[in-house]
DNA sequence: ACTCTTTTTTAGGTCAATCTAAAAATTTAT
DNA sequence: ATAAATTTTTAGATTGACCTAAAAAAGAGT
């Protein structure tokens, strides 16, 4: 029942990030970079949540989530997708516009305030980037998905979320008429730079560069 | 543009509040009461917020807001009300509930979400409680108010407001069946232990103990 | 296997926000 | 008006979260 500061909220959310893309165990220096801190500070730091066993560590070795740590960590990763579903879709926000203020957001404590945000947002199951939500009980959904750029001419399937959260890739696609949900039909792929023709409703066809293209991702088609 | 700390904020608001409840200049006893710290604490902070202007603090003499601190508590207890109301006509919250959740949500920097948020309730003002909502301006809407204790026989109001918000008196008035916003009509006083019985629609009577009475603002009929 | 480089940890320091104990200023009461 | 009580401030510590500089461990290259 202990709270947590939100120094360590937030680690525990990117050791479960660093961990989930890329190796088992987290180094300190990848956690040095992501906290923007230096790795002296990450040892402290790792000291103290080797302490409350929401990681285990061992000198040298790079670090992991305990059950513990990753039930927090999952807890974190949903208020803070959740708080992003209600500030674009009830607020308005752009979604190059909410992770900053759903950093913060994500550090309120109250069980409840979730539980009733997730019911008033109808239950979401991905937040606007297409990031999957960690149920209550801390699961976290998988799609079915690849990204654009493995997708094969003639091939069609919808969008369903981004690798890079930018701002200066989503304005991007926003500029570029590219929204999730959209069903997106690959017309040409050009083997000189890899970049695609995709055809998309109702009819328009869009250039999309290898660097886009790798940075989207596609799932089923949609009933 | 600077940021404060949780911590500031805190001060800000409770010298504010604290201010406006009685003497103009604040104690460092009072604030050791409000704030649960020890008296060597707070003048250690009221050095810090001397240093950096937003209070005018003479050692021994008590403390004031400098302008620029009175902008900032406003804007502090903006957030916090426009957040209960949030938490009350969005998420179904009772009144009793959402005085801790708001502590933490008030301090949620975004100038932008303070104002989408506005947007989104309507532009409320008045907070659950009856408390008005701080203006962007930094203006303190002030409605004409008495307590009902203050009412004589025969008179009738309008219920808009409570100086006590602890959950247990609001859990009380909420099993009264006082709202606010209802109609009140003192039908009588007595003069033993100052109990009041009023009239509330449907014409429905309700005993009132004085310290009920003294803890409920009353205003002018609502058209 | 030994040297060189990189990574990680240790040692020691700072700052904000707290604390206790003791000193100083103010207020109250006789 | 002076002593007693209260309030406030100072002095010195502690804790969390950071830092720099230096030492130690791990990994790479020949």
């Amino acid at each position: 029942m202990s709270t947590h500061s939100f120094t360590e909220e937030n680690y525990l959310k990117l050791i479960y990030a660093l961990a989930s893309r890329g190796a088992d165990e987290v180094s300190t220096n990848a956690l040095a970079e992501v906290t923007a801190t230096r790795a002296a500070s990450v040892t402290d730091m790792l000291k103290r949540l080797a302490d409350k066993e929401l990681i285990h560590y061992r000198k040298y070795q790079g670090v992991r989530l305990t059950d513990e740590g990753e039930r927090l960590a999952l807890k974190i990763i949903r208020r803070h997708r959740l708080w992003e579903v209600f500030l674009v879709d009830k607020l308005g926000f752009g979604w190059d516009q909410v992770h900053e203020i759903a950093e913060e957001m994500e550090h309120i404590r109250s069980d409840e305030l979730v539980e009733r945000l997730d019911s008033f947002l109808g239950n979401p199951q991905f937040d606007p980037h297409g990031d999957p939500i960690p149920t209550t009980a801390g699961q976290m959904p998988t799609a079915p998905s690849q990204i654009l750029a493995d997708l094969l001419p003639a091939q069609t399937a919808c969008l369903s979320g981004v690798l890079d959260h930018s701002a200066a890739f989503l304005q991007h696609l926003d500029r570029s008429g590219l929204v999730l949900g959209c069903t997106v039909n690959v017309s040409e792929i050009s083997p000189f730079d890899r970049s695609m023709r995709v055809i998309i409703p109702p009819g328009q066809t869009l250039f999309v560069s290898y660097d886009v293209a790798r940075n989207l991702l596609v799932g089923p088609l949609k009933a």
